[in-house]
DNA sequence: ATGAAAGCGCTAACAC
DNA sequence: GTGTTAGCGCTTTCAT
């Protein structure tokens, strides 16, 4: 068995309680004593037991990560800057992936409950009112990114995909390309519904025919699309709504032995790490997942505290990344 | 506050005890007893707290993962093996990085310990006797990945490196390739250990000269390393320490106006999502990444069990895809 | 400022 | 087979 607080305190001569008081240094402890207490912390190389700790406040310092995968290029950016913001306020990291299964979330959120968990960070398959009331009912405090709703009362944090999509799609008609197709993400997504509609607006506020095809978020799903695509329609440039869908078309592109820009353009959404590792080099918006998942951990630690009751919607700022394709 | 046993206890019109039997289905209760148990726990919502569980039972059903990077391609496949078994086994997961930090590394052990973890799996930055030994001290089971000493006491998963590097850089040479440089990995993090000494012996045994250069496991690295080679040294075929430097030796021989594989051929070592993804597709030996994790977990599982207690060395088999680089 | 004692929710002897 | 009781290690009133 290790060193408990029972021992650290028989071994300095004072009460468990004053022990505890010295380690959570709340209130104030005779300076003297104080340092005995210390001194058989050390001497006894004592470690506070979390579990016993988060018992009896009935909360942890623990938060839960819920998200789709994280084998998707996108997201050990985001969980890494959730990570490295959690530990740094004190917190360690839960970590599930759902593979977008509302089933398989759900399990996970009543799993991290019953850990106690401090609060989650969610970025859930599929968000609707009713769900999110059913959440807020948990009475766990959730952070919702990327994939929100807006006006809950939970504090959210993405990117305006909208606006992001909308400025790419803009920058391409500006640069002379009409036949502009959309390898979009799937339906009831988030961010992959806020994309197209961005795509398709733009479109037609210029004048132009939308044309689009919903589908993975995959490079799979990206190629094979693209592949069909080249076979019907000439088209001029491709606006993917990620990057592994973007280098998937690039692949499909490759094979039909066109060359990308000059054939056709292509850009991405993300900035995954390999979009600067292709050839040619993608093009693309980036989002800056750290951040999003660094803000996120602010957020939710605030709320835990309570310093904050009233939910924050947070944006913050995309940027186009010129590159060569 | 949420419903504890002691409700679920009253409102079946039972002890605390035989609840909690029911619930861990170890010992026996009478069955018309059980089943009105089952429905108070149904008809009241009742979650077992899993903090106050682990308390009583001086372990959780949590087992922690120590990695560098979560962001460096090859982990996420890793880290998702592990974390579908750990939920397979009911375990969660808790995860950090360490940057290959060896302080960081040890803090996080700590926190673990402190969160009364089951296990961890640890791929570590820096593994000697000593360090081993200490860790075997801290009573808690560990499985080493990737990175390992042999006959320690704790059990092991990882592929032959040596075998792995030394078949890569035989094939090269039964190509005809004889000027073969190796892009090494960080010296002391034994996957670069091994692969490196692979090569060399590969090298002299053909009665080649071995030519590396030692570097960290980044794309960058392989860039800037190849460029200052293409420089200097007539060669014709690469052999990266991993898929990253690979990937970025070949933007390097790209930018050089030369092609792949006709003017130099690379190999890498990982299989990343993003070697197949490469113009021109990455050819490179297969690490079981996903199986790797999925493993390590059954043999924590084991080992928390008590089902077993010689330590086993698992050795994965790796495999080589050749592909068009 | 400090100590004694109750309690967080659960498990595991130990009795019956 | 079931209930009673004593912890697990910590925090937090409540006295002093």
């Amino acid at each position: 068995m290790s060193i408990t607080i029972k021992d650290v305190a028989k071994h300095a001569g004072v009460s468990k309680a004053t022990v505890s008081r010295v380690i959570n240094h709340n209130t104030s402890v005779n300076k003297e004593i104080k340092e005995r207490v210390l001194a058989s912390i050390e001497e006894l190389g004592y470690q506070p037991n979390a579990i016993a700790r988060s018992l009896a406040n009935s909360t942890s310092n623990v938060i839960g990560l819920i998200l789709p995968d994280i084998v998707n290029p996108y997201f050990p950016a985001l969980a890494r800057g959730i990570e490295d913001s959690a530990h740094e306020h004190g917190y360690s990291l839960f970590i599930s992936n759902t593979d977008n299964n509302p089933d398989i979330e759900q399990e996970y959120i009543e799993k991290m409950c019953r850990q106690q968990v401090g609060g989650i960070i969610l970025i859930s398959s599929i968000l609707d009112e009713e769900k999110v009331n059913k959440l807020a009912e948990l009475g766990v405090p959730f952070v919702l990114c990327d994939r929100l709703i807006e006006n809950s009362q939970f504090d959210t944090v993405s990117i305006d995909n909208y606006k992001a999509a909308y400025e790419a799609v803009q920058r391409l008609i500006r640069q002379g390309y009409e036949k502009i197709y959309h390898l979009s993400g799937p339906k009831h997504i988030q961010p992959a519904d806020k994309r197209r509609q961005a795509y398709i607006d733009a479109m037609h506020e210029h004048g132009l025919e939308s044309m689009y095809q919903v589908g993975d978020f995959s490079y799979k799903s990206g190629y094979e699309r693209m592949k069909s695509v080249l076979e019907k329609s000439k088209i001029s440039a491709v606006f993917a709504a990620n990057d592994l869908i973007a280098l998937g078309a690039m692949s499909a592109i490759h094979e039909k032995g066109l060359t990308i820009p000059n054939d056709i353009s292509v850009i991405g959404c993300d900035d995954i790490l390999f979009a600067q590792m292709s050839n040619p080099k993608l093009s693309t918006i980036s989002v800056p997942a750290y951040k999003i998942g660094a803000t996120a951990v602010k957020l939710l630690v605030d709320r835990i505290k309570g310093v904050r009751s009233k939910s924050k919607n947070l944006i913050l700022n995309h940027k186009f990344i010129e590159r060569e394709s």
